[in-house]
RNA sequence: CGGGGUGUAGCGCAGCCUGGGUAGCGCACCUGCCUUGGGAGCAGGGGGUCGGAGGUUCGAAUCCUCUCACCCCGACCA
């Protein structure tokens, strides 16, 4: 491709809307243009990394045994509602009417859809396993967008659905997926953690999530340092406390607390530390109040707690529901004395004369003590790990923290949607069965904006050549020398006749300006023509990410190329 | 949806509060000259319903009311 007859609109400056390096980056790199909140227009170069990135995943998909298909975006209601997902989704779920007054819906996924489709065509066990995947754009009415492509309304995924006879096909199903995803984000070059998670809205029995490792992830995730357990905060484990602490129970204690409600005030105002503290937070699970007490320098996990509960709706609790539930405004709030259903994280269990409110303006009590003072409901691990927690599946790690980005998901689904739209196939013995299904996404655009935020330095973007819109750039630093301009064409055409992808710089623009460009848009290598080293018969290789250069005569120029980049995409 | 902020040329911003009166700067763009190893220089030029509607006023980017959009912080997710 030449550049003076592309399209890669750059810009100098950094957009003033844009927060993480990969948004700002790809606006700057003429990737992707903003055409109204969350949704994107894909310029080519942009355009291409996204492609680089889809054949990765259809090559892996197709080597795992997966079968591509196309389903639709506008998806009609009825299915939706077979799954009664219409009522649960929420207004995350676009919908419209047609023209005769039909309601439909845009697909933010696929589940109701694909099980539709396999339960019309699958009749037998002999049609299983079946994997069908496709990739597409699904739309998601975000309440937030944010960072570009990383969290857009419209986004272009690959969601892959696996249909087994049984629990134990289906597991192998899962795990040929798992490996499936470990290949794929390997060969894109990032570097990943695969993390046990919760299975959120889309159901099912168990989960994992392939999070890219970056600060300016949204997702904490835990890994244990000395074995294989990692896992996302909202389901990281924590272990309770080994034996209670012992401790001569004190007298119950009331301080006057004048104005002091959160944990850092009372802990400053007493000289307690936060983990002699218990803290009672009020809750609403589907409209009874919860009261959950964590140590104090514990936060709750809001995931835990529902999943605990079984409720539909868990929310914090307004200040009138506080003061109805403790008798306080808030921030006194505390166990002793309370009607309502009480639950403790696993470490308040091991602890004594502990801190906690007194259900009274300006009040907080000293020395509480379990069961003799308060009784609780349950105990259950309802809490966030911490740095350094103990990891809850070998005896000698501490948990380490890190921030990631979810370019990957696969669910374990069991029966969750074959049941609700009787998906079934008759077994061997003649008898009718559900199909057991588990369902596999990949964010193609967010991978890239992944990618890009792993890779980039103060100059801009360094590919992965695996994923770079093209493996080398050919700068031609004055095309008004004939010389020059003569040499960079060949070297050009003679790397398109070896299979690399190739961008000739051709444009009558000063040298700076091509190489900033250049390094902008992150072109893995660079071969630079400039008439000073061609008059020694030698051009420049340049490596975008290590900077190293290389003077080479034009056919070792274009080997050298054609070996790194061969280098790069053997499997 | 709650809290905060911003809308002025393609991009980044000043002007507004605190004096209501011609709409400005840098980059980008167009023409010419010059220049060709890290976003050059000189000269000339084009481009604005100041987010929208209403109001106050002789006169509004500026003051008032309403509205829309976008961004940031919290609950969702690939």
């Amino acid at each position: 491709m030449r550049y003076s007859q592309y399209f890669i609109p750059t810009v100098k400056e950094t957009p003033s809307d844009a927060e993480v390096v990969s948004h700002q980056l790809m606006l700057r790199a003429g990737m992707i243009r903003k055409l109204a909140s969350g949704i994107y227009n894909y310029l080519p170069l942009g355009l291409r990394a996204i492609r680089k990135v889809e054949n990765i995943v259809r090559e892996e998909m197709n080597r795992a045994g997966a079968i591509e298909i196309l389903m639709p975006a506008v998806q009609p209601a009825e299915l939706w509602q077979e799954s009664e997902r219409w009522e649960q989704y929420g207004r995350e779920l676009l919908r419209f009417r047609d023209r005769k007054d039909a309601e439909f819906c845009m697909g933010p996924t696929h589940e109701e859809v694909v099980t539709d489709l396999v339960r019309r065509e699958v009749k037998s066990y002999r049609q299983m396993p079946l994997n069908l995947y496709q990739i597409q754009a699904k739309f998601r009415d975000e309440i937030r967008p944010r960072f570009g492509l990383m969290r857009g309304r419209e986004f272009i995924m690959k969601d892959a659905y696996s249909f087994d006879v049984d629990e134990k096909a289906a597991d192998l199903s899962y795990d040929k997926m798992y490996r499936a995803y470990r290949r794929i984000f390997e060969r894109c070059g990032l570097r990943f953690r695969a993390v046990e998670a919760d299975t959120g809205s889309i159901g099912g029995s168990y989960s994992h999530e392939f999070m890219v490792l970056a600060d300016s992830g949204e997702d904490a995730i835990v890994s244990c340092a000395s074995c294989e357990y990692a896992a996302n905060v909202e389901k990281a484990e924590a272990r309770g406390p080994g034996a209670a602490v012992h401790a001569e129970p004190r007298p119950l204690e009331r301080v006057a607390t004048p104005d002091k409600r959160s944990i850092e005030e009372v802990s400053d105002f007493l000289g307690v530390p936060p983990a002699m503290m218990v803290k009672s937070l009020v809750l609403v699970a589907d409209n009874e109040p919860v009261v959950a007490l964590l140590r104090g320098d514990h936060d709750l996990n809001e995931i835990k707690l529902k999943n605990l509960l079984g409720c539909a709706v868990l929310e914090m609790a307004g200040d009138e529901v506080v003061t109805k539930v403790t008798g306080a405004p808030v921030g006194f709030a505390g166990p002793v004395g309370l009607k309502v259903k009480v639950v403790a994280d696993l470490a308040v269990r091991g602890m004594r004369n502990f801190v906690t409110g007194g259900n009274a303006v300006d009040l907080h009590l000293k020395n509480v003590n379990l069961e003799r003072d308060f009784m609780v409901s349950r105990f259950a691990d309802i809490r966030n790990v911490v740095h350094g927690d103990p990891c809850p599946r070998c005896d000698s790690g501490a948990l380490e923290m890190w921030r990631g980005i979810e370019v990957g998901h696969v669910f374990k689904l069991g029966t969750k949607y074959s049941r609700a739209l009787k998906a079934t196939y008759l077994d061997a013995a003649g008898q009718e069965q559900t199909i057991f299904m588990g369902c596999y996404g990949i964010g193609i655009g967010r991978t890239v904006a992944a990618c890009i935020e792993q890779n980039n330095d103060e100059n801009g973007i360094i590919f992965p050549i695996p994923i770079a819109p093209f493996h080398c750039i050919v700068s031609a630093l004055n095309v008004k020398d004939d010389a020059v301009r003569a040499a960079a064409e060949e070297i050009y055409f003679r790397l398109i006749e070896e299979g690399v992808e190739v961008l000739l710089d051709d444009r009558d623009e000063r040298p700076g300006f091509k190489f900033k460009d250049a390094d902008l848009i992150g072109i893995p290598l660079r071969i630079v023509v400039g008439g000073k080293n061609l008059a020694e018969g030698k051009v420049e290789l340049k490596d975008r990410r290590s900077g190293e250069v290389d003077l080479l005569a034009l056919e070792g120029a274009v080997e050298q190329v054609k070996v790194r980049v061969a280098e790069a995409l053997d499997v």
